[in-house]
DNA sequence: TTGTAGGCGTTATCAA
DNA sequence: TTGATAACGCCTACAA
């Protein structure tokens, strides 16, 4: 069926190994040999057979990303930039996403990618509750190098982390910037690490600007649109005077605008919303929404080289060095927060 | 480094294929020995290496999905679904993303998915232009099996399609239902498979119902927000009585919604509109948009599926039959297209 | 510059 | 019920 290195050989009345040097390119040959080997693998079709060579190799030349979420829009884009670094450096990539985020099953997420012998583990996973538990030192030195995205930086550990802290301080203080004094946030679900962080940047700013804090101006959503509504009125009934908000995401920043428009309050006149994300649907949103990009894709590709360097510098026994990189995201400007509305023609 | 069945074997006091028996449950094995293995399988943390496995059975267990656009709602959601079942069938997935959609360098992105041996290929790049021009029945023969996912269906080859054209004429029926009789459309790109059916769903329609149709009632445009509100702008420069516009996606309706409301024109009073996908933005846009909903996560499933019968079938030796599925769309029915908009409170 | 021998970790064939 | 031995396709010594 499969042409091997033997039918090659046959062919170009050379050895096995040497067709072996050709497809490699290690080795010195002559060029009339190389030539001759070379007519061969065309005339044969023949391809190497990457399990055979990574069996013998120890290394599979395969990375494993494991995450949660591939439907929405933060996983969706590091995956992408994952991709795209592991394919510029020649790995391929197996996927695997967990069926749930808070007590993923470990375990059987990691046998497969362990049995097939990944040269790394992408852990895309967002960090909730304490489904971080299982990362202890004696269960990472049974897996090939781990590099985690967006969770809490730790010593020993490799980590690439969007900072969602400066991301909602630079959304606050934008708001704060247009002089408003009422600065509302309303969260993302508070067991994951990246809405405590995005809260912890609202309230850090809020408090160096002398501003209120209070739990008034604080609603907890859940990332969705509808969440998102359900914030906006319950800080309105508790706050009437709110005059600014800033919003965990740009999902439940559209269900924001949807309600403010529903209780006739004009934004950004009455109301100045900043949400997170730059989903592509946010300029469009009436008003369009101001926000933060994040440099998601980026954070992939680096997550992806952070993982070559260990296991390079695994290979070659060097002393391996575990940091926490910190990607920054930007700020996003748009009607709602600064203009008017567009008056109907 | 790593423990193999000589070593558990070595330490159970029994020969290699006995270990490798007990592992795979297979054949008659006394109650005594396969506990003396199991303990010893326990004690050292054998796990098996797929790599070898792979190597001699000749199968991998590996399924790859080529794709495009993961950070589109489209594919993140079919690949969703295609990792769900993969996994549940007991399959790794090896994921392959093609950086330009029209004339991918297909040789590139196969060579390394066959050299990793992979049981399947799952083809999930959209059908544009002539892309598709590589699949030729020798090209196919040396590949493994082949799944289609969205595009024209041809005899030979197993495709998975949400039936477009079908979801347009649904759409379209609804606001000709509604009393319309200027209907629009905005396509996206022609050179895409699923614009020119969508397309020929909204053409069939309103030439059904006697309505008229010209191109003054057509702008194509690019899936993007922007573009849809240019091809709003394009349709009412052209047809100014235009009172209802199929748009052949939610991106694109949102770009549209946002032109209505510029020009002045009140939806759905003056122009009832309906999109395509329905995007988890849409039951927020204001109005709520009337769109279609795709079963894009069942789409993957089921080309999983076909993929391990095609699978199988050629294990067997028998006969394979290649079909192409159709997957039908639903109408999710909101305000853009009925109830007038919500007064402000 | 080229070839030979051995092994990577597993499964399959046959015989015991 | 169990075990020796030979593949699977490739690569790394070492030798020629």
């Amino acid at each position: 069926m499969s042409v091997t290195l033997r039918d090659v050989a046959r062919l170009a009345n050379v050895s096995v190994k040497t067709v072996s040097r050709v497809v490699n390119h290690q080795g010195e040959i002559s060029a009339a040999t190389r030539q001759r080997v070379q007519v061969a693998i065309e005339q044969l079709g023949y391809h190497p057979n990457i399990l055979a060579r990574s069996l013998v190799s120890r290394r599979s030349n395969t990375l494993a990303v494991v995450a949660f979420g591939l439907d929405y829009y933060g996983p969706s884009h590091t995956i992408t930039g994952i991709e795209q670094k592991a394919e510029e450096l020649g790995y391929s990539l197996l996927l695997s996403l967990a069926s749930r985020p808070d007590d993923p099953d470990v375990d059987s997420l990691l046998a497969p990618l362990v049995a097939r012998q990944v040269d790394g583990i992408i852990w895309a996973i967002p960090e909730i509750g304490d489904n971080r538990a299982w990362i202890r030192c004696e269960r990472l030195e049974q897996l090939p190098p781990v590099v985690f995205i967006n969770m809490a930086p730790r010593p020993g550990l490799a980590v690439v982390a969007i900072d969602n802290r400066l991301g909602a301080a630079l959304a606050t203080q934008h708001l704060i910037d247009l002089g408003r004094k009422q600065i509302g946030l309303i969260t993302g679900p508070l067991d994951w690490w990246e809405a405590r962080e995005r809260r912890a940047g609202w309230q850090e700013t809020v408090a160096r600007a002398g501003l209120p804090i209070s739990p008034a101006l604080v609603a907890e959503g859940d990332w969705s649109a509808a969440s998102g509504e359900r914030g906006l009125r319950a800080l309105l009934a508790g706050q009437p005077d709110l005059d600014a908000v800033f919003v965990s995401n740009d999902q439940m920043a559209l269900g924001v605008l949807g309600a403010a428009q529903q209780l006739g309050r004009r934004i950004p006149q009455d109301l100045a919303v900043a949400g997170f994300d730059n989903i592509p649907e946010s300029g469009f949103m009436c008003p369009p929404l101001t926000t933060i990009f994040q440099p998601l894709v980026e954070a992939g590709g680096v997550a992806v080289q952070e993982l070559q360097k260990i296991i390079r510098a695994q290979q070659d026994e060097a002393g391996i060095e575990f940091t926490a990189t910190w990607l920054a995201p930007e700020l996003v400007v748009r009607a709602s927060s600064t203009a008017a509305r567009p008056a109907p023609a």
